[in-house]
RNA sequence: GGACGAUUAGCUCAGUUGGUUAGAGCAUCUGUCUUACAAACAGAGGGUCGCUGGUUCGAGUCCAGCAUCGUCCACCA
């Protein structure tokens, strides 16, 4: 017997075990291998910096998933990819390099931005390895490589054969700081103070009309003054006109129902463009066009003396002008809440400008009839889709004005404007140093302007599913594939890459990208805040990699149902340690009682042949186990296999993982070791029996609880399996192994019941002796039960269990209706 | 303003279709070296299940309303 040591050490066997299923190809994917195929559309994590704790917990869940459906003998399909383009890599970028992408050539901060990646990624992987993840690494995609530029841009071609998307000047979310038009899902709220101010607008007979406004600084845009259609007061002034302050040109007074009445004074000034109702007003009452922002957020020559300044600027220089020539009535503080950008958190404006969109306003119903046809976990998440849909105003703007993303294979015409595509089979191509073949389709012209935007990230992976098939498949097979089995990925991102693609798939292919999706929810700090550099209280999962191992850290991630935030916590880490150390000791404890030429002799009736198929049934029942106290455990151990399945297959991991801890700890380690112990130390030719039999039953469910274990604890079953349980003819790793299955003949409701009598005995002699303050050893000489007739059977087949493990001298039977024990008397 | 979720022991959370005395871990207290484990074990204390109504023989669980917290969305003149 090999020496072990009394604590499990993850730090020195999880790397150990991680070059083992690395060099063996455990997680490998094989199309033409055996089993229906599970396959999971994997997040591709943002390269920018570090793996969040976030990250840990929710990758961890989908793992469980992963690990679980391979042991049922699926052919599990697990990618794995990064994101790396657009705005965030771009801003990391410039700040690492302290550069300015506006500033430099685009093809020098191109290969910036791909020098970075190609140092960050290797080790920012390592972090998805380290806590265990069961993908196929050997072929991976970047949002960013050729194999994902050659298929985002094919499907863009595609869109555009469908007429699903357009270029059009159009107003569009504008980030002036990114210099670029965002999309609405880009925005996040941000409660901010601002002031309210009274302008006058100076009317025909010389009477001044009050508009309140929060953004003085576009006065110059001021196309029209809207009234409500039934707000007496300005009934008359509707179809006169107002002078501008400060600007001195005429506007019209009209009425829109859209009006606030008690806002302000009830008059507003529309501007092109303010907000969304300013583009509703814009288009709907053909009013016309002035800009007075331009891209960086300065204002125009329209804003004459004004140009050039910033709106903050601006907004104060217009306001003491304002006030100079009594122009100004009135000024509160107020606060109200902005859009700004998610990436880089700047005030958005709304800008007027030449951009791609995919067209899906027109498709809102049956993308929300779409979302019901997928298996949602867990369910309430589906609204959060619903409600995002339902709210769409826009349609999607997929160009941005950046570098580092996947470009358009677009030049247009010099000569009439017409768009030229690329061919399919040139792709993947940079239209910038690329030519297009052939001449102008609508007026023969042969000269072409590239396409210098290139496309938002969500554009590229909204077809996640398409670029990690297409690692393995061809392009018929990968359509074949899909709709995938599962999407995981955390709730923050549904209106963006889980509706997105959504919309891709049906656009492309007709179809849903996957049957069912798997919501997580967040981490938060201990006090359930959300976790921000700002706040100062992100944890990385590095330092608890380091402290505690991945082991306990996915028990930690296991702890929390389905779509449920989760708090960090340290105390809950350290459980999972102990629930470690813990199994170890019982590992050691069975191993301690198990010789080799037992172990083996038990390992060939345990497995058949054909070294992987389920234990011989009959030979346990029959021939080695005898005593009810065994029979007691493996009837709980199959209830358990039973209950952990249905959990698994609802997606309901936590649950599972309660149920297996519960049975660990409670009834093997507390309960059924202690019983059993002595029969175990009793190497006399008398007990041989009785020792194999415990022998068999420890083994067995030992076994069977490792491989329930084996998705959650990938490291520490993997170090047991291998060290005592493998054989030449078992799998070469316990993540090869099958999920375990519930043995009718050995599932007994009647002997579970029984084990709930049993263990009310054994724990009133514990307390007995505990009330006393003496040791556990204490003998006791003389145990009277009062039970009826049927239980006196079965407790009288444990008698010899039931001594040992309370250290009784003599049992004695009183019949009588209701269970209860007496414990005459005891020696010191 | 809308949608969704949460509210159960000091803390973090379980609690399946309504059904005996509402569970676990951590923390607290008491005891125990017991040939797996003192980083352990045994035992104990601790809860008006957010509030108010309703349905029911029976509600932590179902219904209605309210409150507090969180997330997403809308509002942004």
């Amino acid at each position: 017997m090999k020496e072990i040591s009394k604590h499990y050490d993850p730090s020195e066997t999880e790397p150990r075990w991680l070059k083992f299923w690395e060099k063996e190809g455990i997680y490998k994917f094989d199309p033409r291998a055996k089993g229906e195929i599970f396959s999971i559309d994997t997040p591709p994590p943002y390269v920018s910096g570090r793996m969040h704790v976030g990250h840990a917990s929710s990758f961890s869940q989908e793992d469980f998933v992963a690990r679980y459906q391979k042991m049922r003998g699926k052919n599990i399909f697990h990618p794995f990819g990064t994101d790396d383009n657009g705005l965030p890599t771009e801003r990391l970028v410039e700040k690492t390099y302290n550069v300015k992408a506006t500033k430099m050539k685009r093809g020098d901060f191109i290969r910036l931005c791909n020098k970075m990646l190609s140092e960050m990624t290797p080790e920012f992987i390592e972090d998805w390895k380290d806590i265990g993840m069961s993908c196929d690494f050997s072929k991976m995609y970047s949002t960013i490589d050729d194999h994902s530029r050659e298929i985002s841009q094919w499907h863009f071609i595609d869109l555009y054969k469908k007429q699903r998307v357009y270029r059009q000047e159009a107003p569009v979310i504008w980030c002036p700081h990114c210099q670029t038009a965002i999309a609405q899902a880009d925005l996040e709220d941000k409660e901010s103070k601002t002031f309210f101010s009274n302008l006058v607008f100076k009317l025909k007979n010389g009477k001044g009309l009050i508009i309140s406004t929060t953004r003085p600084e576009l006065l110059s845009s001021c196309v029209a003054i809207f009234v409500h259609p039934r707000d007496l007061r300005y009934k008359r002034l509707v179809g006169q006109k107002a002078k501008v302050p400060l600007f001195n040109y005429w506007v019209e007074i009209k009425t829109d129902k859209k009006v606030d009445m008690k806002k302000g004074s009830g008059a507003v000034m529309c501007c092109t463009f303010g907000d969304k109702t300013d583009v509703e007003w814009f288009k709907e009452y053909k009013l016309p066009l002035k800009v007075s922002l331009d891209a960086e957020g300065k204002l125009t020559k329209l804003a004459k003396k004004y140009a050039n300044l910033s709106i903050k600027e601006a907004r104060s220089r217009i306001i003491e002008d304002l006030k100079t020539k009594k122009l100004l009535t009135a000024q509160k503080e107020i606060s109200h809440t902005v859009n700004i950008h998610e990436r880089c958190k700047t005030e958005i404006e709304i800008l007027n400008s030449k951009q791609w969109f995919i067209r899906y306003l027109d498709k809102k119903n049956e993308l929300i009839e779409l979302g019901r046809k997928i298996e949602w976990h867990p369910p309430f998440m589906r609204s959060r889709y619903e409600n995002w849909v339902k709210g769409l105003s826009w349609d999607w703007a997929i160009s941005r004005q950046r570098f580092f993303g996947v470009s358009f294979p677009v030049w247009y015409c010099q000569k009439c404007g017409e768009v030229k595509l690329a061919e399919e089979k040139d792709l993947p191509v940079d239209p910038l140093a690329d030519k297009p073949k052939g001449k102008c389709g609508k007026c023969g012209g042969s000269k072409f302007s590239p396409e210098k935007d290139v496309m938002d990230t969500w554009a590229t992976s909204s077809l996640t599913p398409q670029l990690a098939l297409q690692l393995f498949y061809g392009e018929k097979e990968t359509k074949k594939m899909i709709p995938m089995s599962l999407r995981p990925q955390a709730h923050d991102i549904i209106s963006t890459w889980l509706f997105y693609t959504v919309v891709r798939s049906n656009f492309h292919l007709g179809k849903l990208p996957w049957n069912r999706v798997m919501i997580s929810g967040y981490v938060t700090d201990p006090n359930g805040r959300k976790m921000s550099k700002s706040l100062g209280n992100v944890i990385s999962p590095k330092v608890i990699l380091e402290k505690y191992g991945a082991d306990a850290l996915r028990l930690w991630a296991a702890g929390r149902s389905v779509g449920q935030d989760l708090n960090y916590s340290e105390e809950e880490i350290q459980a999972g340690k102990k629930f470690l150390t813990k199994l170890w000791n019982v590992t050691r404890f069975v191993m301690m009682n198990l010789s080799l030429a037992t172990l083996e002799k038990i390992s060939k009736s345990y497995f058949s042949q054909s070294g992987k198929k389920e234990p011989n049934k009959d030979a346990i029942l029959n021939k080695v186990v005898r005593d009810e106290a065994d029979k007691w455990i493996l009837a709980e151990l199959q209830e358990l296999v039973d209950s952990a399945t249905k959990s698994f297959e609802n997606y309901d991991y936590s649950s599972a993982k309660l149920a297996i801890e519960k049975f660990f700890w409670i009834k093997l380690a507390d309960n059924y070791i202690e019983i059993v112990k002595n029969r175990l130390y009793d190497e006399s030719p008398k007990n041989k029996k009785g020792r194999e039999s415990a022998q068999f039953t420890l083994y067995t469910v030992l076994l069977t609880l490792l491989r329930l274990l084996a998705p959650f604890i990938p490291f520490a079953t993997e170090e047991i399996y291998q060290t005592f349980f493998k054989t030449n003819k078992t799998p070469k790793s316990i993540h090869l192994c099958d999920w375990p299955e519930a043995n009718k003949k050995l599932a007994d409701k009647k002997r579970v019941e029984f084990g709930k009598i049993l263990l009310k005995i054994v724990g009133q002699i514990r307390k007995h002796k505990a009330e006393r303050g003496l040791s556990m050893k204490t003998e006791i000489k003389k145990l009277e039960i009062f039970c009826d007739g049927n239980i006196r059977k079965s407790i009288e087949e444990i008698e010899g269990d039931l001594k040992a493990v309370g250290n009784i001298g003599e049992i004695k039977f009183k019949k009588s209706g209701k269970l209860r024990i007496k414990i005459s008397d005891f020696k010191a």
